[in-house]
DNA sequence: GATCACATGGCAATCGTTTGCCGTTTGTTG
DNA sequence: CAACAAACGGCAAACGATTGCCATGTGATC
C-alpha cells in the first residue's frame, strides 16, 4: 500500500515547460501571467493531479490558511452551533479549521493557544476560561477572536457576543406579560462571563419592569445541578425560574416533575441557549436562543479580515423561543 | 499590535552556543545528545519561549503531526462523541486535529479528503458517504481510517465499527423478554451503511429468537421523519418499534404522544445511538449505546500506529440502555 | 526609427527544520 | 600505550513553495 509520491510544483513546471515561479504565480497570482500560459499550466497541473503542499506554502508565505477554534467542551451541544458556523465560514473561504477542546480548563486553553498559535493564522476562543490578562497576552502574540467574552481596553482582540441585554429584556417582558411579578435566577459558576452578563441583564430588565429579581446559586450548569437548584427555588417560593443555561433548566424540570410540581401551572421555567434537545424535553423549554452558528461564522470572518486597530465587538441578536415551560402566574 | 517575531531554532542555537542541528536533536531525538547539553538547550529554549514551527517541521520530516476527522454533520450530537474521542486521542499523542464537515455529501467528502490529504498524516472518515470505490481510491493516496463502515477486500484501510450484531441481539432479547413476538423497523436512508447493518442484525436476531421482523421506510433520520414513520408503524399494527436512530425515535415518540398513543403501554419504542437527549426526552428512550467516544479515539489510534498491511476492523461493544420507552406487550 | 513602458517569465534566495554524513573527542580494550 | 569504537556535535543539503529582482520581448509614443 505504498502512498504514491506527491506531485510537486517542479513536476508541473517541467511538464509544462516553464519555471516553478511561473507555475506558482499561475496558481496564486493569476494576473501576473499571460492568460494562455496560465491555461496551459492549469491544464497540466490538473492532469498531473497537483495539490499544493500547505506546509511548504506556509513556510514561504507565512500564512497557513488554517484557523483554530477552541471550545471548553466539544460534546456540549451548546458549542456545536459555533463549531458548525466556524467550519462553514472557514470552508467557504477555502480555509482549514482545527479544533481544540480546552476541557473547561484555563491551563489547557493557554497551552493550546501556545501550541496552535504557530500553526494557524488565527484562533477563535469560544467562552474563554482564561483571565483577562491571559487573553490579553495571547492576543498580543497571535491573532485572536473571542466568542461571548470581551476584553475591555485591549484593542486588537475582536469579539462576538450575544445580545444578552435585549434577550433578558425579552425574558422579563414575557414573564411580566404572564402576570409574574418576580423571578428567581438560578446561577451557574461565578467565573462564567456570560452568566454574569445574563444576571446583569435580568436584573436591569427586572428593575426597569418594576419586578423583583433574586439570584440563587451558584449551581452546576449541568443536569446534575438540577435537583439542588430546583429545591432551592421552591424553598424560596419561586413561581418564575430563570436558569443559567438549558442543561440546568432541564435538570430543574426533571426535579420538579419528580417532586410533583406542575410546569408551567405552578412554576414557570426559562433557560438560556436553546440547546439541542430544548424542544423535545418535557415540557418543551422556553429559552433564549443565541444563534451560535452565526457567532461561530462571524468570529472566523473577523479573523479573515485584515486586523483592525480597534477591537470590534460584534453583537449577534438573541431570540426568545416561547415553548411550554412558561405560563400564567398561578 | 505588532505580532512579535517568532523565536526560531537558530536563535536558540545562537543563544546556547551550539549548532541548529544539535538543538533540533535535543528536542526531537533526546538520546542523540549529551544529557548536559540537552538540559542547557532546553533551558535556553524555554527562556526564549521557543515553539517549533510545525510547517517547517512538516517540510523536512514529511510528517505534519496533524490528523483530520471528517463527519457528515458536525451539529449532529451523534458525532459529538467521536469528535471528542478523536480530539482526546490526538491531544494525548501531541497531535493536532482538524475537523471537516462533509454536509452529508459524497462530493464534499471527496473534496475534503483531497484538500486535507496533503496537510495531514491521516484522515478519519466517520460514517463515510462515498462509494467503496471512492474510499478505496482515497485509501490508496492517503492514510485513512473509517468509522462505522468497512471496505471489504481493501487492505490498508482500517476501520472501527460498532458491534451491531451483539447490539441488535440485545434489543431483540429485551423485546422478547417483554413478551413481544414481532417488531417493526423504521428504516433510514437506503445508502446508510449502518442502517443496513442494523436491519441485518435485527432480522438475524429476530429469526434466531423466532419472532417476526418487518421493515418500513425509508424515512428521514431526523425529528421530521417521525410523523410519517410513526403513522406507518401504527397502520401496520406495530407494538414494538425499532427506529433507525434516536432522532427518528424521538420524532416518533412525539408523534405518538400527539396521537394519544401511550408509550410504553400501547407501543414500545427503541432507538439507536443513545444520543444526547435520549435520556431526557419523554418518555426516556430505550436505545442502543455505541460508545462513539471510544470509536473516535480508536480510529485516531489506528492511524497513529504504523500502517498495518492487513486492514483491521476494530469492533467496539454496544450496550442497550433500557429506559422508559419499552414495556410489556399489551 | 529611437525611446520608453509594460507585460511576461526565469533565476535564485528564502522560510525553519530535519537528517545523512563526517570530524573530533573521549573512553575502553588488549 | 596503541588502536579502536562509541558518543557527540557541526556542516550542509534537502523539503516545496513564494517572491524580489532582473532580463527579455512587445507594442506604443514621439
Amino acid at each position: 500500500m505504498a502512498i504514491p509520491k506527491r506531485v510537486t510544483i517542479t513536476d508541473v513546471a517541467d511538464a509544462a515547460g516553464v519555471a516553478t515561479s511561473t507555475v506558482s504565480r499561475a496558481l496564486s497570482n493569476p494576473d501576473r501571467v499571460n492568460a494562455t500560459t496560465r491555461e496551459h499550466i492549469l491544464d497540466v497541473a490538473a492532469r498531473l493531479g497537483y495539490v499544493p503542499n500547505p506546509s511548504a506554502r506556509a513556510m514561504s508565505s507565512g500564512r497557513t490558511h488554517t484557523y483554530a477554534l477552541l471550545v471548553p467542551d466539544i460534546t456540549n451541544p451548546y458549542f456545536a452551533g459555533a463549531i458548525k458556523g466556524a467550519e462553514r465560514a472557514a470552508a467557504a473561504a477555502g480555509k482549514t479549521l482545527v479544533l481544540g477542546d480546552t476541557q473547561e480548563s484555563a491551563a489547557k486553553e493557554g497551552e493550546l493557544i501556545a501550541r496552535l498559535g504557530a500553526a494557524v493564522d488565527g484562533i477563535v476562543v469560544a467562552a474563554p476560561r482564561g483571565t483577562d490578562d491571559d487573553l490579553a497576552a495571547a492576543g498580543a502574540a497571535h491573532r485572536l477572536a473571542l466568542i461571548n467574552r470581551t476584553l475591555p481596553g485591549v484593542p486588537g482582540v475582536p469579539s462576538v457576543v450575544a445580545d444578552y441585554d435585549a434577550g433578558t429584556r425579552q425574558i422579563v417582558d414575557h414573564l411580566v406579560s404572564l402576570g409574574h411579578d418576580e423571578l428567581v435566577f438560578l446561577g451557574g459558576p461565578h467565573e462564567s462571563w456570560s452568566g454574569a452578563r445574563r444576571w446583569a441583564g435580568l436584573r436591569a430588565a427586572a428593575s426597569a419592569a418594576g419586578i423583583r429579581a433574586r439570584r440563587l446559586g451558584p449551581y452546576l450548569p449541568t443536569l446534575q445541578g438540577g435537583p439542588a437548584a430546583a429545591d432551592a427555588a421552591l424553598a424560596a417560593g419561586a413561581r418564575a425560574i430563570v436558569c443559567h443555561n438549558d442543561m440546568l433548566a432541564i435538570g430543574v424540570l426533571r426535579r420538579l416533575a419528580a417532586r410533583g410540581v406542575a410546569v408551567p401551572d405552578a412554576v414557570s421555567v426559562v433557560g438560556f441557549d436553546d440547546m439541542f434537545g430544548a424542544d423535545f424535553c418535557q415540557p418543551a423549554l422556553t429559552t433564549l436562543a443565541e444563534r451560535t452558528e452565526d457567532a461561530g461564522a462571524c468570529a472566523i470572518e473577523l479573523l479573515l479580515r485584515p486586523p483592525s486597530a480597534t477591537g470590534t465587538a460584534v453583537v449577534v441578536p438573541t431570540q426568545l423561543r416561547v415553548r411550554d415551560s412558561t405560563g400564567a402566574r398561578s
